[in-house]
DNA sequence: TATCTAACTTGTAATGGTTACAAATATGTA
DNA sequence: TACATATTTGTAACCATTACAAGTTAGATA
């Protein structure tokens, strides 16, 4: 079980009870969420929620490396609990997007054509294993 | 010299003044402009056009494959000139938009974690060469 | 514990990109 | 030329996100 709070004071973000339970919506429900998404799901629990509260603490937790926000395909901001690099696949069927463990480490750090690359972000579209059938 | 008109009769659009000035910009320049952009540079020489039409435009292009919509880090769609599969790098310091012609060929029409792939996106983000002195 | 201050949360309004829609215009064909 | 259809246009609506100011909470200090 892990230590929310303590992780919270660990990057420097005072651990109130909203930033609590939306980090801890994160790393439970690792569905790649919007904004919207998270403030729906919790407003039941917090009824006085405001979505100011929810797009501020996206915001503070990814200038904090707490999460990783993500542009796949669409059009809108999804955000991930950072764990160990990894790359997105979107199914073009059922629009599911699951985490591929695999990553390109070999990218990193590296020159392409005299440019410096820090960070890589792969994602993969097609048909995926439940829709191929 | 290209011929906007053929190309996009054989794309199944009719060639309208509007929507080949449209091409016609996309194909000379390749900066992955945002619909505004490419509205924006328009308007000068069709000052009558709409905002409407672009956004119609670039849509029916997409759909047809003579464009591509790209999500890249930010959260707005940029497009471009649909030519062989290359990769994008982003710079930090100046936001300039690089294409990198490698391309990852291998990754298409595998099978990774049971899922069948079928484009792939590879994003790099670093300091490009220019920035880096 | 009481108080103070700073930080956090909230609600409303504003912003900006995109889309819906209906009217006006242009196009191709007979 | 006249008609039917497709395209363009302008306005208004929509939705995600942000700005802002006021209200609330929490931690530190005495």
């Amino acid at each position: 079980m892990i230590d929310f709070k303590e992780l919270l004071k660990e990057h420097g973000i005072a651990p109130s009870i909203q930033r609590i339970k939306i980090l801890e919506f994160l790393e439970k429900n690792r569905i790649h969420p919007t904004a919207d998404m998270v403030y729906q799901a919790l407003v039941q629990e917090i009824p006085t929620l405001s979505k100011t509260t929810v797009y501020n603490t996206l915001k503070a937790f990814t200038e904090k490396g707490v999460l990783v926000a993500l542009s796949l395909f669409e059009n809108e901001v999804r955000y991930e609990y950072n764990t160990e690099p990894h790359i997105h696949f979107k199914c073009i069927k059922c629009g599911k997007i699951y985490d591929i463990s695999k990553a390109f480490e070999c990218l990193n750090n590296k020159e392409i054509e005299g440019h410096k690359v820090l960070e890589h972000h792969v994602n993969l579209k097609g048909i995926c294993k439940n829709c191929r059938d």
